[in-house]
DNA sequence: ACACATAGGTTTAACGTTAAACCTATGTGT
DNA sequence: ACACATAGGTTTAACGTTAAACCTATGTGT
């Protein structure tokens, strides 16, 4: 059997409410030795609350729900992406840190699975990734704080963590730019559809303005965000390695696969062409050359998300600003190479 | 407000019970008229269930703990580590599956949030990693199903999944030999703390007595699991290429540190010194050259997990036999060379 | 000497759901 | 004609915790 409240209660010979009132520290109501009195029993006795009872009666539950996509081609959770796993770590780091827990769950196709945000009494959801239009009809719905990450989804309700992905395309291509290379490819995500790719994308093209370099539609390889996206670009690439000089790969994980279809043709990064990535993931100081790429501090936005929706349920959002972005720049390894032909 | 059973009950003018009994589908108890009022009147109503108090009645919540270990170094979330991430994800993947949900919980040294297992009236937890000694007595006093993820630890009350360690050592020394190599390096994790490289490395011992290969301890290069470690493992390493010709990286994680030297040390893999890693980790293809490894299905296992924790939930736990295993193998990519000097 | 405040509690009802025991009208076999 | 089964429900209590209202003895100011 297990012990609860009213074990303790009975086995000091108090109420069950004063019980309570101990394992809450609302010392007012209870005499100093009392307290003692019954935290003696609560660890003799091996007393542990039960949070379904307590999140019944109190509407919350310390348990935060973070929801990441599946891909629909590959039906897989998307936790596989090195980047979706150390923003997780990240929240899950804060949210340990301060108490709260941390329901992971996918979200495929059967959107009612959102449900899960009610069924549990989730105090608050956050969310990676995109998703189809209905989707955050049904967040909206569960009337919960919700924390968008690196969504442009333009709507009061939600709260967003994000960075400046314009910027960032720009610093990328720009850094490129001044390493003396006009003939810059871009690899990217699909741009009418996924509103981070449509920024960095952006950025590419305003530092080729402001540069005076023509921007070109045959330098834009246009697929899904992954690595064998970018293996499949890197081999296109490949072949036209002579005009090409330098690639803006707009995610490690594309620039992973790139740099691979270079070596297979025999190609040398960063000597024949260079190659910039964007995130900083983990892998990219793992790969050859060393990867330098826009680094975007995964793991502090993790617990950057965290702190946002721990303020918000602490009531101290302090400014009504709902949009928060974290600081982004280059970090140099050795993918990139001064132009020289 | 939220919308409750007694809500619905009220609405179609029925008792609470005959509600519940329809969202159960014990349906024997309740016409097939009433059922269909009853179930427009949920859809209407938008009604959701509290899993709170379902399973403060039930004493069962649907939901799996999945835990993980910090690193004392780094004081980060292990997610951050591929192997992690990818087992979680088919973890999850079943898990959802089949209708349950995920808690994921880092552990640090506060062992205490294990409790967070009794707390929530949690059905189960997996676990992966290594722990003191104290923690896996406590797992126990929680007397639910435990299943073990890839743990040396003998008792029976935990189930445990693994791999053949010792044969997957082997199996890749072996490899190694084949190609003709002989004065091969292992870069290992501790042998004494964990068992999964005391393991391996009793393969690697195994495969070089069989083929009547001295053993040397100057070939082992003992330290954390980690890419850090295969890095100053790989600077070692590169100052006796003349005589070591081959490594065996136990983690494809120290594979790719160990590379990474190598590179900076203008040594070629594997024109000059072969790789073989283990894991075979979605990056050990994204690293150059792409690394020859023992493959353990990750993903696979991650949901073989799972599948086992339900099916002692649901009671058909055939077998009495608490321990499984997945299958290995090798698996060929380009880090691999015959030997030729 | 009395009103009032306060410390240190207790009692009661509620959160939303389910299991167990019970009820009642109708059908069914002999 | 009666016993009995069954379909289709209802009523009650319980899960463990907490909030709100209440109680009582003692202390405190005038």
């Amino acid at each position: 059997m297990k012990v609860t409240i009213k074990d303790i209660a009975k086995y000091v010979g108090v109420s069950p409410t004063t019980v309570s009132n101990v394992i809450n520290s609302r010392n007012k109501k209870v005499s100093a030795e009392m307290i003692l009195k019954i935290e003696n029993a609560i660890t003799e006795l091996k007393y542990v609350p039960d949070f379904s009872a307590r999140s019944l009666v109190l509407k919350k539950s310390k348990m935060i729900g973070v929801v990441i996509p599946q891909t629909e081609d590959y039906k897989q959770f998307l936790l596989e992406n090195p980047f979706y796993s150390e923003i997780v770590s990240g929240i899950e780091s804060k949210l340990r840190e301060k108490g709260y827990y941390m329901m992971l769950a996918g979200v495929d196709k059967d959107d009612s699975y959102l449900d899960v945000l009610v069924n549990w009494n989730l105090d608050a959801a956050i969310i990676l990734g995109i998703y189809q239009e209905g989707f955050y009809e049904q967040l909206k719905e569960t009337k919960l704080p919700v924390l968008l990450i690196d969504s442009y989804i333009k709507d009061d309700y939600f709260y967003n963590l994000g960075i400046d992905d314009e910027e960032g395309g720009y610093i990328a291509t720009k850094y490129l730019i001044n390493k003396g290379h006009h003939n810059i490819a871009i690899i990217t995500g699909h741009v009418k559809k996924d509103g981070v790719a449509e920024k960095r994308f952006l950025g590419y093209k305003r530092a080729l303005k402001e540069a005076n370099i023509v921007y070109k539609d045959e330098y834009v390889f246009e697929d899904s965000v992954s690595y064998e996206c970018g293996v499949t670009a890197g081999r296109k690439i490949a072949q036209e390695v002579d005009e090409i000089t330098a690639i803006f790969a707009t995610a490690d994980l594309i620039a992973a696969g790139a740099i691979v279809s270079l070596h297979t043709a025999n190609i040398s990064v960063p000597d024949q062409i260079s190659v910039i990535g964007f995130d900083n993931l983990s892998i990219s100081k793992m790969i050859y050359p060393p990867l330098t790429t826009v680094n975007q501090k995964i793991f502090d936005k993790g617990m950057k998300a965290a702190s946002i929706i721990l303020s918000i349920l602490d009531g101290k959002s302090l400014s009504n600003e709902k949009n928060s972005y974290m600081d982004i720049g280059i970090i140099e390894r050795s993918s990139v190479k001064e132009r020289t032909k």
